[in-house]
DNA sequence: CTGAAAGCGCTAACAG
DNA sequence: CTGTTAGCGCTTTCAG
């Protein structure tokens, strides 16, 4: 019996011990073999109908033998489905991305999906090219997680298929999963103010094309007005570049000298915010008290000093996941679900 | 002319804004509202063989009017390719993972090819059932960054598929892409050397089925040796849990009062170190210097003061990109592919 | 330059 | 309990 280790590919055969090409096995070949027909050997493949424990047996000898897998392609035109989910994030070299994306990926393959990934990274035309990829049947739902201008992206205003955003709003029909991006803001600022810090800068990053950031802010100086303070909003209009951020940070600080409290809309924002404080030897707490956003576990490992909102990703995950599938079974789903968030008190706010 | 602005999808139909239900189009629908065969319609859209100006223009006017996308799952059925690579890694969520997916991702993009990812998570069960789903024909080729034992996957040794695998052995005829792990451990050791340390402590996460940490481990000990110092090292047997770490590399400086040098096998050991030192009021880099390793943008910009050896993920991933298109060309590749390591000195080492 | 027919590997419908 | 037939949507012969 010819056995496949140490068998090499080429193109589409298989090259045995003895040097005989033969093709990848197929059902027929599983069928000639076990002496039935293909239509049984899908029978037991699938478990489906009656047969007999011989019929069974013999069956999965042969395909054993075969080292047969079954074709996953022609099982997907004959049903119609594939199975699969595409993601679209910025990119899951961002923490809090990677950690959005393998809590979906890990939700889709329990629930038996599996994941096509694109890093469509702020640009416009990429995200353009997976989405065309990914309309034509490649997937059988979609879940957008990027950040650029969905007008300029008209793939999103006729595609049939289900799609859920995150965060992120693409047509009325589409549903969104987010997070509770006002609460977030007040709960942040009114913390901040509790712990009796009284002039408080905000750092947002431009996201012109997403409320996300806007409801952080505009929580922010709900907040601030409530209380008779003075909101002060600084937009980071650039990358992330180490360097211009160290400069930010520092004419911020020189322009408010007298600032004993920070909101930023980000982590990483409110991380490098630490390192300019600890350079210029400001104290955390004591003079300067700091909230982040997003409260990523790695992030959060990392920096553990850094009070934070954090964002629910299980829950969100789970929620995307869920209203996929819903949709995938034909069920019309629509409108924003907010999830709460929670501060992550620690080192950068006083007791 | 109907149009399929705000229409929905139901299992596989269209209803358009009159409530018409219609399927997808295909190519058959396409030749018959152009007046001319499917093969045609084929022609256009690959672009192949001779075809008038009129003919091309008649197909493509319809396509768009039916919003035509061809079904790849056909497609590939036919071409027996399906343009996609599974990539398996434990988890996107950590930095180094996700900096690698984010960069195979976006080279096997640029060379035509879709990405499917799974996180095995340390799982070797899930290795498997990513395994066993990848290898029905679902990818091309598949990229395996995870650290599970081979041996309990017998689906490696008779993968008739192109494999390279990223930092690890799963059997001689599958090539593999790594960094120079013994160059790494020795540099991180000389330059502590260098710089006046005499009492090095390494740690080391255990990795049991790797050569890889067991290389770093290796080259810290010749180091060590060479110089006439003792060697050191310490394994991390648990998880990364936070309070583990902060009472095991608490133990490591009770034990160790003496230590001047610190080389971590990766940089979440080595921040969790220079956290517990500050902690205890050990100036780094003074009272002791570190070293971590992997180099991760992300990370680096979080704590920009640790030193590492950076791993050069950007060519293992387009070394690895490129091994496996040679593979699914037929081409046969071998062996280790080691690539060289660079230092980043910062703050947690001396001028 | 264009079309008809066969087939990629599988499964569903129908027959026995 | 099992087999025959047709077809998923596309591309590739081979004819014209």
């Amino acid at each position: 019996m010819a056995t496949f280790c140490g068998s090499r590919y080429n193109n589409n055969e298989l090259v045995n011990d003895k040097g005989i090409v033969m093709n990848q096995p197929k059902m027929t070949d599983v069928a000639k073999k076990a002496g039935v027909s293909p239509t049984t050997v899908s029978r037991v493949i699938n478990r489906r109908g009656y047969l007999s424990t011989k019929t069974i047996n013999k069956v999965e000898a042969a395909m054993r033998e075969l080292n047969y897998r079954p074709n996953m392609v022609a099982r997907q035109l004959q049903s119609q489905r594939t199975m699969t989910i595409g993601i679209l994030v910025p990119t899951v070299a961002n923490p809090f991305f990677g950690e959005l994306t393998y809590k979906l990926e890990r939700d889709f393959f329990n629930a038996g999906f599996k994941v096509l990934i694109g890093n469509a990274e702020n640009d416009v035309e990429k995200e353009r090219l997976y989405l065309q990829q990914l309309l034509a049947r490649q997937v059988d739902g979609l879940v957008i997680a990027t950040h650029n201008h969905q007008q300029q992206i008209p793939e999103y205003q006729n595609a049939n298929l289900p799609i859920v955003s995150i965060d992120r709003y693409l047509r009325a029909s589409i549903p969104n999963v987010s997070s509770d991006n006002y609460a977030g803001g007040r709960l942040a600022t009114e913390e901040l103010i509790a712990r009796g810090a009284k002039h408080i800068i905000h750092t947002d990053s431009v996201e012109r094309f997403n409320k996300r950031d806007y409801l952080r802010q505009q929580a922010y100086q709900d907040v601030m007005n409530e209380h008779g303070l003075t909101p002060v909003t600084y937009k980071i209009d650039f990358g992330s570049q180490p360097e211009l951020m160290r400069q930010f940070f520092n004419r911020i600080l020189d322009e408010h000298p007298e600032a004993d409290g920070f909101f930023a809309s980000n982590d990483m924002d409110a991380i490098q915010l630490l390192q300019t404080a600890r350079q210029r030897e400001i104290r955390v707490p004591e003079d300067l008290q700091v909230i982040g956003y997003d409260g990523v576990p790695t992030t959060t490992r990392i920096v553990p000093e850094l009070s934070t909102i954090v964002q629910p990703l299980d829950e969100m995950a789970k929620v995307a996941v869920d209203i996929l599938q819903r949709e995938i079974n034909g069920e019309r789903v629509t409108g924003s679900h907010n999830l709460p968030v929670r501060l992550r008190a620690s080192a950068s706010l006083k007791q």
